[in-house]
DNA sequence: CTGAAAGCGCTTACAG
DNA sequence: CTGAAAGCGCTTACAG
């Protein structure tokens, strides 16, 4: 049919001028009705509308994206996406970008330096508008390059200051605080903490590390940071090590849920009764929570608006050409339930 | 310093030619020490190299997928990003493709048939190699439709038959069958099921109600199938309806681990002992499973082989221009915890 | 070992 | 209302 023979191409491929030469038109007035442009003949546009349905034609967003400099989608880097918290703020934030006509690419690092480069450089390389991410830990001269490189980016849940960089955060040492209050206000007088290893040698204590050092401070009772992995596993070994300390604690306030209900479970399998012998607090408000007996106490982040305030920033990042963007924080909410 | 005003594109933007423009070379000789084809003065391409490294130009990977026509990136398009099942899928696919240096996109469906076609459209517009994709229901049509058009696509766990269709599944059905037969064999007598509600009105039954059925028959055991959302609210709502039922059933068999543990929940709540007075029996072996108590039984899927599989498959069909590629069923296994 | 030219599929000024 | 031309940033034959 067309002057190109079908080895040219993959199979599908479609292309503008194809739809343009089956019309009799040329490729300008294609586009115009392809984006809506408007001034065109009704007939023009319903032969073009026509043969698009017949042909099948799909505009090849890279060859638009190289000359419109943006493509309406965005980037999601999240650190671990086998941590429930993670995958519910992707929801909300694909509901956010879907709401504005963006289309949400997630792309999980494992909380890995080196994965999280590749996914910014890949996302980059593609043409996203921006990326919302969730920074791999030590990875703070990345992003602030990445930014200085022209890409927009919004850094969830960690405190960070560069140029083309927006902050979205939470109180998180609020939150922390609104915990271990809870715990001593139960009568704890003993409230252990478990935390995310940290991989640097510089340890920066947390701000949930914060929070909870404050509250017992003002409190004045001990405390007690023991580190583990930051998984369900980590939670276990971590519960096993306090129950073998000289002070047992008869409460522990966990990094995050994931590391709560795997102490939770080793405590229920050890025959002690929770929260009558050991309180246990987690961090996120994971839907897990109400699955796990008992059911597990935590601090809830309000994930929709989190996704919602993330998209909504990138887009003003994207806008002002440079200006620094007010960084935008959460507020936190404790949900008490039977494990404290 | 180039010959072209900074107004001209937005910060960052580096080009081939800037570079070409610093060293004194060519476009050509750039394009080749970046894509290490050789032939070129080591002195040459360490000018090249050092300009890059101070220009920090990125390859624009748009205008090297329009001409290269592939791009060494894959989608992952999973209908339900909040099951956990499908993170761990994902976890296994993104390792696996990086293995060999493609980049994995994930997209989220919520099991949407429009939000797929959105998906699909601009994963392919973006021009990603292939995609891996776990199917909205009622979606076939269109899967056909974009493999016509020229999208490699590797479908899992779900039976279809299209050129340019790869499929990779499991031995559902054996799985659903291993489940219930080790119910009848602790004694159970009325198994009921869990399932999934279809939106469609011809609802066709699945597999796993398949096998649930095939096995309830050879023991002469009488089938009871309740439809909920696909959810653990819907758990709940389906073990407080099974609960209900005149022949209250001993055992539930769920159509995954989620609507499982949402019924547990409701079981234990309801002041049930669970095995001792109603079994509880999952599907996928989420690693929710050990975090419940009591911990649930479940059909176990090896993911990481699920991951690696599919990327093969993927690879294989981008390879074997049109040629049908053998369908490939992975293996299951029955893993019995506490409860049942 | 290196370069000039064409072109991937589209959009953007600019004319008519 | 419609079109011819240039060009986004890169790679691919083809020469030298």
């Amino acid at each position: 049919m067309g002057s190109r023979s079908s080895v040219a191409r993959p199979a599908g491929a479609v292309t503008l001028a194809d739809v343009a030469r089956r019309v009799g038109v040329s490729a300008r007035t294609v586009s115009r009705v392809v984006n809506d442009e408007g001034g065109c003949t009704p007939e023009t546009r319903d032969h073009i509308l026509t043969a698009i349905a017949e042909l099948g034609y799909r505009p090849n967003l890279m060859a638009r994206g190289l000359i419109r400099r943006r493509s309406d989608t965005i980037g999601l880097v999240a650190a671990e996406i086998l941590n429930p918290f993670f995958p519910e703020v992707a929801a909300g934030v694909q509901a956010a970008a879907a709401s504005i006509g963006r289309t949400m690419f997630l792309v999980s690092t494992d909380s890995d330096r080196i994965k999280q480069q590749r996914a910014l450089t890949s996302l980059l390389g593609h043409g996203v508008d921006g990326v919302i991410v969730f920074p791999a830990k030590g990875s703070d001269d990345d992003l602030v390059r990445f930014a200085a490189d022209g890409l927009p980016i919004v850094v969830v849940n960690h405190e960070i200051e560069a140029p083309g960089l927006a902050v979205v955060t939470a109180e998180i040492q609020r939150g922390a605080t609104l915990a271990v209050d809870h715990l001593v206000r139960r009568g704890r007088t003993r409230v252990a903490m478990l935390t995310d290893r940290d991989p640097r040698p510089p340890r920066r204590p947390s701000r949930r590390e914060l929070g909870y050092r404050a509250s017992l401070q003002q409190a004045g009772a001990p405390d007690l940071i023991v580190e583990v992995d930051n998984s369900m596993a980590g939670g276990r070994a971590g519960a096993e090590a306090l129950l073998g300390h000289e002070r047992r604690p008869d409460a522990i306030f966990a990094y995050n849920d994931v590391i709560a209900i795997g102490a939770l479970q080793h405590l229920v399998t050890r025959g002690l009764a929770v929260p009558d012998d050991i309180a246990v607090v987690g961090f996120d408000d994971i839907a897990m929570c109400e699955a796990v007996t008992p059911h597990l106490t935590s601090v809830r982040i309000d994930r929709d608006l989190l996704g919602r305030t993330s998209v909504e920033a990138l887009q003003n990042l994207v806008g002002a050409c440079g200006e620094p963007i007010a960084p935008r924080r959460l507020s936190v909410e404790l949900v008490v339930r039977e494990s404290s």
